[in-house]
DNA sequence: ACCATTTAAATCGCACACGATTAAATCTAG
DNA sequence: CTAGATTTAATCGTGTGCGATTTAAATGGT
């Protein structure tokens, strides 16, 4: 059976990999993520307002990747969590900044452990997770330009 | 700001760009799969059939790693499409047995140039591509011990 | 000042993902 | 032979993702 189409595995299977180890990854997150009541969207949205607070969703958006349509419910889910204040902008009310509440700055601290558990779970080494990420990146990067 | 946890940006950053090449995988497929009616985790489980006709869910299951709350809602929408035929097991009624239909069988090399194109649309080295999916695939093993 | 265009976010609909549970068939220990 | 465990799919509820549309606000050219 198969292999009508040998030449085309190599692609195929490139795929599958990436959104096997995607998914894969969001499950080794899931228990870590559970104790503070996150998802793995949501602690993604939370990783890049604790490095900038006070972003709009347009900004949160172009870093994650995501759309308001996945960003206006998520960050909701945040703020009914108490985690994050959304806050029109008085000089132009199109714009909602996000802001991380005393709640939210301090999920940080409670955070840290987290990375460090996850390497934990993986036996790869550095030196080769290091090499994944910049392909990674340069992957990502090259249909930045791409696709826009 | 920022930067109070700065050892741990290595993980946290491989695992966003990991989700985020992920997606952008699947936004560069959809534009292919649509012409075919197809999603991209519909593909994969094609992709699976056309290498192994009469599957039941339980090895789609094992090889696409998706538990039967998302593949049986999926395989119906493929049976629905008429591109799949679903039948139980004579012996043992639990078991519920995937079958392509000519149509499914047909699509496979109507989808034979998706790689193709998919290669086409990265300006990334076949060799670069090559080392992403050892890698990729190196993380999974790993994890598969791990997990369970 | 006026209206078309643009921009930012929200809304809508559909299809995943996945933890948890359920249901039914089969197996197994006693 | 049968009660309980196991296996297999299906079901349920929640939360993404994303294409498409909508709403509201700001902008820009006339």
């Amino acid at each position: 059976m198969s292999a009508k189409f040998p030449d085309l595995n190599l692609d195929k299977q490139l795929c599958f990999s990436l959104y096997a180890a995607s998914r894969q990854v969001t499950r080794l997150y899931q228990p870590l993520l559970k104790r503070h009541d996150l998802t793995y969207p949501q602690y993604i949205v939370l990783l890049i307002l604790w490095q900038t607070d006070g972003l709009m969703v347009k900004d949160i958006g172009h870093q994650s990747q995501l759309k308001s349509n996945t960003l206006t419910p998520l960050l909701k889910r945040l703020e009914q969590n108490g985690l994050v204040s959304r806050r029109r902008a008085k000089d132009d009310e199109r714009q909602c900044y996000i802001f991380l509440t005393d709640k939210g700055k301090a999920l940080e601290s409670e955070c840290a452990c987290i990375p460090m558990e996850m390497l934990g779970q993986t036996d790869m080494s550095v030196d080769k997770l290091m090499q994944l990420k910049t392909l990674l990146d340069e992957f990502l990067q090259l249909q930045e330009n791409h696709g826009g």
